[in-house]
DNA sequence: CGGCTAATGTAAAAGCCATTAACATGAGCT
DNA sequence: AGCTCATGTTAATGGCTTTTACATTAGCCG
């Protein structure tokens, strides 16, 4: 094992680098990216200012990405991959029932997207192209295929006469959560002041909607 | 009519200013600003180019907006402005009856949102606090208010007993509007290849969320 | 009409950023 | 030990933002 070279800039928080060479560059930068979305957005952040984080200068980063849309790509990228991880999680192959899981599915979605601004941000709202490359377009596709099999998982368990299209059913949910997420999901500043919740919000339009698709253990009071 | 001025700038296009004056330079830039949103996302549009596009220095902006944020929060004002005649246009207090001005308040939205994407990424996507200025949140409260109208009008006509809380219904819906806007509702880049169009996507939505409400008109068989 | 003043533009400059080209270092292999 | 390529640095170009000092002129007042 390389130990001299790897240690480094691995779990060296902003210590900075050593020698000449960082030892870890991209990663560092993927992380000072991170950082700086978190605080400023994806447009307040800069390629220098990342690179000044990491300690080198402002030239080094393109050794690692393109340009500036690249690493913000693989910040979306990694957002994807880590969303598909946690979805799955939550939707844990929709144990016990799928109502239940498709609730923590939604929890899930919603404590994403609060607790990790910056990743959520980089994948919907930077404006980054789904074609820059294909593995960030496969990558948000896994993230959706969660929901597209909790869909599926839904649908099937409805008498086929009235079963919807179970995609319809995975883009509605998609939609409703990104919509609550991006209008009222994060902490501070275009939020408007809400009689609930984010997350309850979000719970309750699942329910009536399913309700609506005909799921009769969807919760049969209408919630208030 | 003070037509040796006026009139100058205002219909003028690209044509460019005569003297040294422009004459309407605050109007030039707010509309060379929406066309360089439409072409290039909020974050491409840049103060310079603005300036440019109207003929003038670029340090000449700073006499009608303190910095090139409150330029965009002033397209952002302008679009809620007109978001909110759209869909009061659309919504036409509720005739002939709720739900067909809600199925035409739906489509208005959808396609303010596919006619005016700079308007409606300024007002939504460019990351403006809404605590900008109190003009900016109090118009997003208008264009809203057309919303949680129609959400009143909707619930008012279900029995008492029943009735959910018209201001969860109109986040619901609004929140399923701009999911489904924002996840596919612009021509190119970050589309993913739908079934249908967006704006059934979100008509089907509605009627299966307002079904779930216990609205027995609503598409009483589940859509495909 | 003649002149004052405030509004509106321009020019120039400082500072930051993105990006590139030429050069430097040293890690890892032979 | 020496070679070579990956990885960094320095320096330079060009654009953007914003500020300051200065220029022009529109509108008004006598």
């Amino acid at each position: 094992m390389s130990w001299s070279k790897h240690e480094r800039g691995g779990a060296e928080g902003a210590g900075g680098p050593r020698g000449y060479h960082h030892g870890n560059l991209k990663e560092a930068l993927l992380r000072a990216a991170l950082e700086l979305i978190a605080q400023k957005g994806p447009a307040g952040f800069t390629f220098a200012e990342a690179a000044r984080w990491a300690g080198v200068s402002p030239a080094a980063p393109y050794r690692h990405f393109r340009d500036r849309d690249e690493l913000l790509a693989n910040v979306a990228l990694r957002g994807f991959e880590r969303f598909e991880v946690v979805l799955k999680r939550a939707w844990d192959d929709g144990r016990p029932d799928a109502l239940a899981a498709l609730d923590r599915l939604g929890k899930a979605y919603m404590e994403f997207a609060r607790t990790e601004p910056a990743y959520y941000s980089a994948m919907f709202e930077a404006g980054i192209p789904l074609s820059t490359s294909a593995e960030l377009r496969e990558a948000g596709e896994r993230a959706f295929a969660v929901l597209r099999g909790a869909a599926e998982k839904l649908c099937a368990q409805m008498p086929a006469a009235k079963r919807p299209p179970a995609l319809m059913v995975a883009l509605h949910i998609w939609s409703l959560s990104h919509g609550v997420a991006s209008l009222f999901g994060r902490g501070d500043a275009a939020r408007r002041t809400l009689p609930m919740s984010a997350e309850e919000l979000l719970e309750a339009g699942v329910l009536v909607y399913l309700r609506g698709l005909g799921l009769s253990a969807a919760g049969d009071r209408p919630p208030g």
